[in-house]
DNA sequence: ATCGGTAATGCATACGCATACAGTTGCCTC
DNA sequence: GAGGCAACTGTATGCGTATGCATTACCGAT
């Protein structure tokens, strides 16, 4: 390994002005950063980022902790955050807990993580407050919890009311659901907007309708296979998102029921399969890329400085996006 | 932040002790590590990644590099790669750089990687020669170059030759095709596994019906407007890989061209929406989740000591799988 | 010519951990 | 009862970088 010091030798200089003058030290006359930058070239020298790390206290590392990372969600949020991440000098590393009550906080700390996004907390996690003990700076991403601390989040409002008027419109009176884990605040937040919005336009969502789940493709595979399954099921299928969306619509498929002829299906996200020419899912959606690098930023900011900020929440408006698998009630 | 220091003070012994037991060292007492434990967890220690990394002079962070973080395919590569990786006690680090020319390498080293994982390179890259002069363990994922080092390839040819005897059985004569890049291996092994496997079976594929472009959903909807666009188009369309096979089915239902009616559509790699009910593609499928694991493999395998060890190539078969995408040729 | 001052650079050290090596026990053996 | 050995544990040090402080050199001013 090449280190500074090797640098210094050819430069005829002393370590830490090759240190000084890589680092655009002012007090460093501008011929010996002309020297050094020289001979760190022709040995090609890279810094040490552990060397700097444990010299400086800090790295440039922020986790992405999620639990289910073949979610496909996470495809289109990793992107982007990373680009964002990189951008800002940062790299990401991905960290998967299943079990957000063992030793993470410890993980994380140990892993020398300047911050943390938190994409997939639930309301019961105790990592948030883990964090927060142990000066961990953090955003939640998407999702929140307890603790107080920066957020990029959704708001459901504006798109899933759009959507209640649009299938009252079009004469639905009986909807079903699929919605998200009770533990999750996205779960809780848009199934509340959702029957507020639902209960405003007359349309009538009966226990008997609704299931629970992940946010996945099987979930809304599975639940779809129940809600569908039966006689004098409802005209009208909403999802928790876009994956549970995409189950319910090959559930549809499988089971040789019309979409949107007897059922239209309605999904939350807009991921880009939604928008495929053999998909055209109906759904509420949201600037994804955005929100990802609006994370990125954040914890960014929060790392380099402004600990002591008070914490920011920046929310994403949605909007209603009709589609192929949205139509007029049957009768 | 809590330091072995704190802990040896604790537990009323010396800094190395506690890193020997805490490290389980044979010549520490029990009685001592249970004491150092004891204190390391009433004090929430966790031991720090980077002091560690500085002292053995190596890292447990593995980087998985990648020019297009946004193709849909790494999201498939990466949850299994990182988990298996974690298994073996080691983190992932996304990397990507547009421009392998770039000062890539140095990054690379700079960022304090144990080893790397390349699943872009380009037959033309410098990139690993310059990994394996700097001594930077690499390993090739699905493409690979000239340096010779461990790879995890796939082996087209049963896959390919099954899928040429199906589609001469189905009556097809004249193929169309978007193949991949020319400077990538993946791109040109399939395509002379493709080209001979159809010539075998008397299928011709004329200059006029080929196209090339990135292993993308667009490259596939644009070569599939251009090739199917046309009168007396081929009644069959070979793709590079599912997500081209899917930009093509889409640009198919755009053109309102049935399918497999009047053209039959191939992919290649079955990820998991090629199997959904509403999608159904006819594929060449191979393991890609057991190939992402043993990348994680070999490379961890290669940054723990056997630098020397010879290179090893592993390679996954292929399987024809036909699904809905395919049918008899028209007429 | 001497001195103060400033600009530039070197010296010493710290960061957290691991490890070679040097002790310190205590116990066994003869 | 003395020497020796095993079993532990402490001391010293190094990894690569950054940074406070001391030092040098050189300038201008008196």
């Amino acid at each position: 390994m090449i280190t500074s010091k090797d640098v210094a030798r050819l430069a005829g200089v002393s370590q830490p002005t090759v240190s000084r003058a890589l680092n655009d030290h002012p007090k460093v006359s501008a011929a010996t950063k002309q020297k050094v930058r020289e001979a760190a070239r022709a040995l090609g020298y890279a810094p040490s980022a552990v060397g700097r790390a444990l010299s400086t206290g800090r790295t440039t590392r922020v986790g992405l902790v999620v639990t289910d990372l073949d979610n496909q969600f996470y495809s289109y949020v990793i992107a982007p955050m990373h680009d964002e991440l990189g951008r800002l000098g940062h790299e990401l590393v991905l960290v998967t807990e299943a079990d957000e009550t063992g030793p993470i906080a410890e993980r994380l700390i140990s892993l020398g993580l300047a911050g943390v996004v938190l994409a997939t907390t639930t309301v019961d996690s105790i990592l948030p407050a883990r964090l927060q003990d142990r000066g961990m700076p953090f955003v939640y991403f998407n999702r929140v919890a307890g603790v107080e601390a920066d957020a990029v989040v959704v708001d459901p409002s504006a798109g899933v009311e759009a959507l209640a008027r649009a299938v009252a419109d079009a004469g639905h009176k009986r909807a079903a659901a699929i919605f998200g884990p009770h533990n999750t605040s996205t779960g809780e937040e848009r199934e509340r907007a959702m029957r507020a919005a639902l209960e405003e336009v007359g349309i009538s969502l009966s226990q008997r309708d609704v299931v629970h789940g992940p946010f996945d493709f099987e979930s809304g595979r599975r639940g779809a296979h129940e809600l569908l399954g039966r006689d004098g099921a409802p005209s009208l299928l909403i999802c928790a998102n876009d994956l549970v969306a995409l189950g319910a619509l090959n559930a549809a498929a499988e089971l040789d029921i019309d979409v949107p002829g007897r059922v239209s299906i309605i999904g939350f996200d807009d991921l880009p399969p939604s928008r495929w020419a053999l998909v055209q899912l109906s759904t509420v959606a949201y600037d994804l890329e955005a929100m990802s690098r609006e994370a990125a930023r954040l914890i960014v900011s929060r790392v380099q400085g402004d600990r002591g900020a008070p914490a920011r929440r920046v929310a994403f408006g949605t909007t209603w996006v009709p589609r192929a698998t949205v139509g007029p009630s049957p009768r």
